[in-house]
RNA sequence: GGGGCGGUAGCUCAAUUGGUUAGAGUACCGGACUGUCGAUCCGGUGGUUGCGGGUUCGAGUCCCGUCCGCCUCGCCA
């Protein structure tokens, strides 16, 4: 018999002298003889000693108890006791043993690809997710399993709560091939023509609105063909949400509600009204819209004081693209000494050049404040003149670093956010995980941003993402060719931040169809191309549609935030590599012609030969 | 598409300048053991050094190609 009376981490003092059955993976054995055997007992819930003695069991059980190994599965039948051996404080159950009287093997294991402890250094992650049943045996695995799980009961009862409406929509839906690569399914039934899996429910949600539904929620899975990176996957999941008749801080309010629970009902930690910062001062400050406010490091703009300086470097950067909102600037960043700038050796210096280059910068100069207040190392004589003023403005003290990066305004500010975390990390000064929880809100983004390549605009958030509230005018009178003008318009959108990861960002969406034809005429739709693809959306504008907006949470990210892992496929039962691949079923794999005939497709893949 | 790191026993790792029969821990197999708890002790099995070429008297080690995993730039409306 296999079915348990109690679970492995249940028993407790208060059982002794039951009769019962547990059933579970044989955690480890310790094997005393003929007359004597340990086995820990384990399942989801915890783990067990089970005892074998001779006296107490038949010879047959005693026999297969002997040869018992790690990650069989078995059930046993026995009674509770005081342990005789003194109790186990490590283990819950401690208290207690469980005396077998009789054993049934359900599963004899082959010798396990690994363990499934936590203890011990782990296998690669490729044998990991080779043998995902193994490793998600793991007790740390169980544990985030369980957190996600509580995330999404606490989510459904928090917008049940406030109202919305859990709906399920489209997987397979149309392409729309602005925005992320998509995976596409070929229709059967309509030869030569495509599904696409949906990058979010966007669309959908909106209708939902114009449909009445008034607060929608959907725990939904999304699909972007684009390259993994460690905190991002292909196929992922959001906390998806829209909402009528609102504006922008009705959707904030919600939000804000449901990450003060979600932290206070999962860690117990308090989350304090959100701090604020427009999209420009995050830029400017932080050199990035998702800043990481747990340190200071901030970025200073020295434009002013390094053009009145005969220094190539910052002169030849100035110069960049007068006039524009790329023009060349000269960014600063202070290391103190009390921030850990004597950790900055040399050789990590060194580096940061290199690490600058990566997101198109030159490099980085650096000065260093010595005991008199003086700048020292090779570039220190250019900036002499600036020392009274820079040291000032900066606040430097002895002992001080400075960092800086000289170019077009959009590349000195990446390279200067990115920058600014990496010394953090140098430093030492990120607090670790549980430590500080810094939220806030990044807003008013831009409604379009230049695409390099094409020489188009894009929108920053997505096309349907409404110019903020006292925008909307200004934005119907711009003309589309005056670039300025155009870059100058401020969103509804909204992202949630902390600790330097977006984990939700949404907007205020259009529901005026002169609005959206306008973008869509911006993004370099023609009327037709925007009735081909986004008919039923610019229809549904017409047809009753009120105010509405929302947002999506990503709900991959907010567990590793909540179980404090960089890696998004420890929070996905069964993730994919970078190259897109299940490791644990061999996915993708090859199809017969016959499928692909039916399909009506054929592929252009050859071997190398 | 680019850059970086890695791939040696089931697993985690080692192997000096290119040099004897590629080692250790653990797992596994056999044995001993009546109170352990990451049991202990004794003995043993286990290798296409990711794969394919090349250089060399000799390659885990050097070269070329390729596959896989991870990090990252681009990409991610």
């Amino acid at each position: 018999m296999f079915k348990r009376s109690h679970t492995c981490g249940q028993l407790r003092q208060d059982h002794v002298g039951l009769a019962v059955t547990l059933s579970g993976w044989v955690n480890s054995y310790r094997d005393h003889g003929t007359d004597l055997i340990f086995i820990d007992v384990r399942d989801r819930f915890g783990i067990t000693q089970l005892v074998f003695e001779s006296d107490g069991v038949s010879a047959a059980d005693m026999e297969a108890a002997d040869k018992l190994r790690n990650e069989d599965v078995i059930s046993a039948t026995g009674t509770v006791r005081i342990r005789k051996g003194g109790p186990n404080p490590k283990l819950a159950t401690g208290a207690i043993e469980v005396v077998v009287t009789s054993l049934t093997l359900l599963n004899k294991t082959d010798n396990p690809p690994f363990l499934p402890d936590d203890m011990g250094q782990l296998p690669n992650e490729e044998i990991r997710l080779k043998h995902r049943y193994v490793d998600l045996r793991r007790p740390r695995m169980q544990s985030i399993l369980g957190t996600r799980h509580r995330v999404t009961k606490i989510a459904r009862d928090y917008f049940d709560e406030n109202g919305f409406l859990e709906i399920e929509t489209p997987i397979l839906y149309k392409s729309t091939p602005e925005g992320a690569r998509e995976f596409l399914v070929p229709s059967r039934n309509v030869p030569g023509n495509w599904y696409a899996l949906p990058q979010s429910p966007q669309l959908f949600k909106q209708i939902l609105m114009v449909a009445g539904c008034d607060r929608y929620m959907q725990i939904c899975r999304c699909f972007r063909d684009e390259d993994p990176r460690a905190d991002r996957q292909a196929e992922f999941s959001q906390i998806d949400l829209e909402m009528s008749f609102v504006q922008r801080e009705d959707v904030m309010e919600v939000m804000e509600g449901f990450a003060r629970r979600l932290w206070s009902q999962a860690l117990g930690v308090t989350v304090p009204p959100l701090k604020r910062l427009t999209y420009s001062e995050a830029m400017e400050r932080y050199g990035i819209d998702r800043p990481d406010t747990r340190y200071g490091l901030e970025i200073h703009n020295i434009s002013d004081l390094a053009a009145r300086i005969d220094f190539g470097v910052f002169k030849s950067a100035l110069e960049k693209n007068p006039g524009t909102r790329h023009q060349g600037v000269v960014k600063a960043i202070v290391v103190s000494a009390a921030q850990g700038a004597e950790r900055l050796t040399r050789k990590i210096l060194d580096s940061y050049s290199e690490f600058v280059k990566t997101f198109g910068a030159g490099g980085v100069p650096v000065v260093k404040v010595n005991a008199q207040g003086v700048f020292e190392t090779g570039i220190a004589k250019f900036l002499e003149p600036l020392r009274g003023e820079l040291t000032d403005r900066l606040a430097l003290k002895p002992g001080d670093l400075v960092l800086f990066a000289a170019d077009a305004n959009n590349i000195a500010t990446k390279a200067m956010g990115e920058l600014r975390q990496k010394v953090a990390r140098d430093t030492g000064v990120v607090p670790e995980w549980g430590k500080a929880w810094n939220f806030l809100w990044v807003v008013d983004f831009p409604m379009f941003e230049r695409d390099k390549e094409s020489n188009r605009w894009v929108a920053m958030h997505h096309p349907f993402t409404a110019p903020r509230h006292d925008q909307q005018q200004a934005f119907l009178a711009a003309d589309p060719s005056d670039e300025e003008a155009i870059a100058a318009i401020v969103s509804a959108g909204y992202d949630m931040v902390v600790n330097g990861s977006e984990i939700a960002g949404g907007s205020i969406r259009i529901h005026d169809p002169a609005v959206q034809g306008k973008v869509f005429g911006l993004l370099g739709l023609t009327p037709q191309q925007a009735q081909d693809k986004f008919s039923f959306l610019l229809e549904a504008l017409r047809f009753g549609a009120p105010p509405h907006g929302g947002v999506a949470f990503g709900l991959d990210r907010l567990i590793m935030h909540l179980v404090g892992t960089d890696n998004i496929r420890d929070v996905i039962a069964f993730p994919k590599t970078q190259i897109g691949a299940d490791l644990l079923t061999r996915t993708p794999s090859p199809v017969t012609d016959e499928q692909l005939k039916e399909l009506h497709i054929k592929s252009t893949w050859t071997p190398n030969v």
